[in-house]
RNA sequence: GGGGGGGUAGCUCAGUUGGUUAGAGCUCCGAGCUUAUAUCUCGGCGGUCCCUGGUUCGAUUCCAGGCCCCCCUACCA
């Protein structure tokens, strides 16, 4: 046995490596390294004035903490950002955070355990603001350090910095206090630090609260109102009434639920038709009030039908349904068109209300029948009761009628004065009182239970209602029927939609159906609602004059306090939010009157959308501008964003600048559940990022994710994390492997090697391997594919460990020349490291850990400030090489194939495999591997292998099941029998009929009982004659093979000596007692002795065979 | 309601320009290899290729109809 490592003493060593590591540790360890060492400042320094790589990061909301959805888009940006940096690119690492809007407001609401806007109005805005500030602030920081131990390298804030002006917003609003800017300490007011957030000077996180965002944003819908895009427009809506907001098109994502509803048949007796009534149905009773008229299509037939004392007016095809059970006992009196209803006049059960008779005059004067194209057959009785202000079609179909409106709700959902007892009652609970007075007035005819889909409010999951409202929209312009090529330039001038749809031509999606997916949205959208009756968000810059209705749009702050006749007092030293920048008013460029800005806030979009321009200083530094825009990437989850983030964008660079905001979009889906469900804490199949990064580690986590494929939805689990850790776990085992031997033989880095060429076919095949790892994942990456680069990845590790190590594992031993196993130690070690480099944008902690250690120079620093390892693999690959080595393994597993159905262990060393290699024979050094991983002495390569195989005629049929036709079985079932005839120059005849050589193909398939296996172009045989020596050498390996399980049992180190005891039977080993001592650590011999202290025993050729062992001394 | 994708082993999914015997990974079972490995190797179990009809010598594949799932889209009463 070797001593081992009695040089490692003298050298320095690697630090020893465990086989078995807490991969979590290792992590945290390699984080705090990297901060106390300023490893990604030092990248940065390094790629500085490289060819920039612009990547615009989405902003994640900061309004909880991160979830493991979150990690997989992270994932990818990170991993995309650490392989441009190695390439030697500048990046501009900004990460951002989305600040504004509805759902911040939601959960400051319930922190507050508020319930509607009049609460929160009550309580004041300046606070409400506050704390929606406050809580963006709490979570951006929250999100920070997540996002840090995730191993995501980007520019981060100091967390405690950011908590520190969260308190300072409520401790000391008035005082300076001092954060780390980028580039040192910069001072402020809480409130001017934060607006400053993301700048140049305070960097380094964008917030889209800033100051800068949302002035971009005033000069973008300035630029939108000069262009004649921006407008109000009143319309029915859909409404939440929880949050007192219409909810508009972008945000009825997922905003469709099952909701179980009552639905009314009902009648509206008709003036002119004394005793007839029309039979109406609506799944929403509430907006019965509200009705003004019904609808009927003009081209269905209605039936007058006489049923239970009632005469109704139903459609045709719908009287069965409506009358339900009792339809055959219906008498059919009557049947019109329904163009000759139209003008009919009716009454109904709510016109003495006094809103409706204020509305419709008199007893419901202005009831009628109208004329519809879209009233169906399908559905209802064809008779459809509109309510104007509680839907948008009604509201059209209305104002081209000149019908009066009836709006029944205010904003909180609360039915208004004028309705009797309905008044003072929620929307959602007056159905029954709406049913009492239905049944009461004679009306009612039936009412039932059905479930729908029905629209909700995607944050409160509140039922949504319609009302009417003033909103303001930018429009989107026309659409046009004729192919986009046809439109003329002043069409699309006019129109954004097209323009946009140009924009996205020029962009590269990925995957490609995005392209689609977007032309698609943008084909289809209305135009875009930006306002929204809330507080926290954008204050849209509209001016509004009461006086003379003039509408002016302010583009700037500054041009806000030009213009300001009164409030400035109230804004100075506050961001521009409300309730502040309210207080301002402007003089009516028109009339001189004073005005206000409307007191809506923005769609959050417009946050997000601006800051291709915000965050690259479009304004403030057009040389900064000109070099990072567009980006190069952009990625995000891609479900919502074709209607949100990905259209706010293209929408505002394609209005501000004309051009793309970025080169690529790559979409990727969602994160569900192990078990194909929705993450929900309630299902038990959630988990929490904290916890993944703590259970499973970063790493493995960030492997699982850049392993998925993006195009669909990855299921997130602990299986899953056990799969990716497997992988790992075999590259940490090479590594420690490589430690191990690397001590025990005192190796270290840079010292003697052959030049690669000179080098064995084993690590020339290695490094050749290598190679194409290297330009494999680079291609891979450069593409946006990390799902292709793990599995290169996953295949690298898997030959270095499985192929490369397994056969060459003897060379590492002291026993090994110290030439051959100098190159095996280099070769290792090459290939390790720069496997490890391929790795390291994916999984950045284990792989630089592992380096540092490796390169036994932790001084030097980081994996991450090495170059994308091209340059160090040129001139290893080896491509007739590969195809050699590719064909040695197939022959392999081959081999042990045969064994198997052989029922010969490997072990047992046999005389001779023949090979068909199907090509070119592989070069000697091959074939000797070939031969010590089959266990044989000899790898012959022969061409022909007839006398192993029966030939089978195959006929192709592809190529002649046309013109068989029916004669195809008959010649099936001959070929088969092997009823054959040959024929010259390789046609063949079968019953009767002549094939062509290129109709057939000639099989070998292998004799019965032959020990052969054949597959891929190759086959392989074995010969199983035994002979005496070989019995004997396989009983020799057999023993070795049990002295080593026991001394493992018994818990001996490698290089502990023993001495051996085997029986008088196996007195026949003898002649291998030197092969044997070298094997099993054996200091001598002893035949027919039973002195050892471990025994055992095995069953040999020669019988049952009992041995022991005792430690030896020195 | 409209548009798109899908239904193949217990699970996750390939594949089939129509062709004789439909594959991989995971799981399970058996065997083998191994003092770097929780690795690995060989094999086995496991299938109505959603259902019905049509075209064809032949259909899991093409066509028609039906059932079910997912995504996008939609204020249909």
């Amino acid at each position: 046995m070797p001593c081992r490592g009695w040089r490692g003493t003298l050298l320095s060593m690697f630090n020893p490596v465990d086989s078995k590591p807490d991969l979590i540790s290792l992590e945290h360890q390699m984080l705090a390294r990297w901060r106390a060492e300023g490893t990604f400042e030092r990248l940065r320094a390094q790629t500085a004035g490289g060819e920039p790589w612009s990547f615009l990061d989405g902003p994640i909301t900061a309004n909880n903490p991160m979830g493991v959805h979150h990690a997989w888009g992270r994932t990818y940006k990170d991993l995309f950002q650490r392989f441009r940096a190695s390439l030697g690119h500048e990046l501009r690492w900004q990460q951002g955070f989305d600040c504004q809007g509805l759902w911040v407001e939601v959960n400051v609401e319930k922190e507050l355990g508020l319930t509607s806007k009049r609460q929160i109005e009550e309580r004041g805005l300046a606070e409400f603001i506050r704390l929606c500030k406050q809580r963006v602030l709490t979570y951006a920081a929250r999100q920070t350090e997540q996002s840090i131990r995730l191993g995501m390298w980007m520019d981060w804030n100091d967390p405690a910095d950011l908590l520190r002006l969260r308190d300072a917003l409520s401790d000391a609003p008035e005082r300076e206090l001092a954060i780390t800017g980028a580039g040192g300490e910069v001072r402020g007011t809480p409130e001017g630090l934060i607006g400053q957030l993301g700048s140049p000077e305070v960097g380094v996180s964008y917030f889209t609260f800033s100051d800068e965002n949302n002035d971009l944003i005033w000069s973008f819908l300035a630029e939108c109102n000069r262009r004649g895009w921006l407008y109000k427009g009143s319309d029915s809506m859909p409404w939440c009434t929880r949050c007192g907001t219409g909810i508009s098109q972008h945000e009825m994502t997922e905003g469709y639920a099952d909701r179980d509803d009552p639905s009314a048949y009902f009648g509206f007796p008709l003036v002119d038709r004394p005793g007839e009534e029309l039979l109406a149905w609506t799944t929403t009773p509430w907006t019965i009030p509200a009705n003004v008229a019904a609808a009927v299509s003009p081209t269905l037939s209605y039936e007058l039908v006489e049923f239970e004392g009632r005469k109704m007016w139903i459609g045709a095809t719908r009287r069965v349904a409506a009358l339900g059970g009792g339809a055959p006992r219906a008498k059919v009196l009557e049947t019109k068109q329904g163009s000759e209803l139209v003008g009919w006049r009716y009454r109904a059960t709510f016109d003495a209300a006094p809103a409706v008779a204020a509305a419709l005059g008199p007893d419901g004067a202005a009831h009628r029948v109208i004329s519809w194209s879209d009233v169906g057959a399908e559905e209802g009785t064809s008779i459809v009761h509109i309510a104007p202000a509680c839907g948008s079609e009604d509201h059209a179909l209305c104002i081209t009628e000149g019908l009066p409106m009836i709006a029944p709700i205010d904003e909180g959902g609360t039915y208004l004065e004028g309705f009797n007892e309905l008044s003072g009652k929620d929307w959602l609970v007056v159905a029954d009182l709406i049913f009492v007075a239905l049944e009461q007035s004679g009306s009612l005819l039936r009412r039932e239970k059905i479930t729908h889909r029905y629209p909700h409010c995607w944050r409160c999951a509140t039922p949504l209602a319609f009302r009417l409202v003033d909103e303001w929209f930018i429009s989107m312009g026309a659409t046009y029927e004729k192919p986009r090529a046809q439109l003329s330039a002043a069409e699309k001038a006019g129109s954004l939609r097209y323009q946009i749809m140009d924009v996205v031509d020029n962009i590269s999606w990925l995957p490609s159906f995005g392209h689609d997916r977007e032309l698609d949205w943008l084909r289809n959208m209305s135009d875009w609602m930006i306002s929204k009756k809330r507080y926290w968000g954008l204050a849209l810059p509209i001016y509004e004059c009461e006086g003379c209705g003039a509408v002016e749009v302010l583009g700037s702050r500054a041009e806000l306090e030009g213009r300001a006749v009164a409030g400035l007092d109230a804004l100075a030293g506050h961001s521009p939010h409300r309730p502040y920048i309210d207080e301002v008013r402007i003089a009516c460029a028109k009339c001189g009157g004073e005005v206000q800005r409307v007191p809506d806030v923005g769609n959050p979009w417009l946050d997000a959308g601006i800051v291709s321009l915000s965050t690259m200083r479009y304004r403030s530094d057009p040389e900064y501008w000109k070099r990072w825009f567009p980006a190069d990437l952009i990625t995000e989850s891609f479900p919502g964003q074709f209607r949100n983030w990905f259209y706010s964008l293209l929408a505002m660079s394609t209005v501000m600048v004309g051009s793309e905001p970025t080169k690529t979009v790559f979409g990727y889906g969602l994160v569900f559940a192990e078990d194909g469900r929705q993450m929900h804490k309630s299902w038990g199949n959630s988990i929490e990022f904290d916890e993944a990064a703590d259970r499973m580690g970063a790493d493995v986590m960030r492997w699982l994710f850049a392993g998925s494929r993006p195009e669909e939805n990855v299921h997130f689990g602990w299986n899953g994390a056990d799969e990716a850790r497997r992988k790992l776990l075999v590259l940490w085992n090479v590594y420690a492997f490589h430690i191990g031997y690397a001590n025990s033989a005192g190796w270290r880095p840079g010292g003697v090697a052959s030049p690669v060429a000179d080098r064995g076919a084993m690590d020339r095949w290695i490094l050749s391997r290598t190679a194409d790892l290297v330009s494999t994942v680079e291609g891979a990456l450069r593409n946006y594919d990390a799902q292709s680069a793990v599995a290169r990845l996953e295949a690298a590790i898997d030959e270095l460990s499985t192929w490369y190590l397994r056969r060459s594992r003897d060379r590492f031993d002291l026993s090994t020349a110290e030439a051959d196993r100098n190159d095996a130690f280099a070769t290792l070690h090459e290939a390790l490291l720069t496997l490890l480099q391929v790795a390291a944008p994916i999984a950045p902690m284990l792989t630089d850990a592992i380096y540092t250690n490796l390169v036994a120079d932790g001084a030097t620093g980081s994996i991450h400030l090495q170059p994308w390892p091209k340059a160090r693999v040129q001139g290893w690959r080896d491509q007739a090489l590969e195809d050699s080595m590719s064909r040695v393994i197939r022959a392999a597993e081959l081999g042990r194939s045969v064994r198997s159905a052989a029922a010969i262990r490997t072990r047992q060393p046999l005389a001779l495999a023949r090979v068909v290699f199907g090509g070119e024979t592989p070069h000697a050094e091959l074939l000797e591997i070939l031969a010590d991983e089959l266990n044989v002495k000899r790898v012959e390569s022969v061409t022909d292998a007839s006398g192993l195989f029966e030939r089978k005629v195959k006929v192709l049929l592809p190529k002649v099941g046309k013109r068989l036709g029916d004669k195809l079985q008959a010649v099936l079932a001959a070929a088969r029998s092997g009823d054959v005839e040959l024929l010259a120059g390789g046609a063949v005849r079968i019953v009767g009929l002549e094939f062509a050589p290129d109709e057939i193909e000639i099989q070998a398939i292998p004799r019965e009982g032959g020990f052969v296996a054949e597959g891929g172009g190759l086959v392989v045989e074995l010969e199983t004659a035994l002979t005496p020596e070989l019995i004997a050498e396989g009983d020799v390996r057999e023993l070795s093979r049990a002295v080593q399980d026991l001394r493992k049992r018994a818990g001996l180190q490698i290089g502990d000596p023993i001495s051996l005891y085997l029986p008088e039977s196996a007195r026949s080993l003898a002649p291998y007692t030197e092969q044997l001592t070298q094997s099993v650590g054996a200091r001598s011999i002893e035949f027919g002795a039973t002195a050892g202290d471990v025994a055992d025993q095995i069953e040999l050729s020669f019988g049952d065979t009992a041995f022991s062992f005792r430690r030896s001394a020195g």
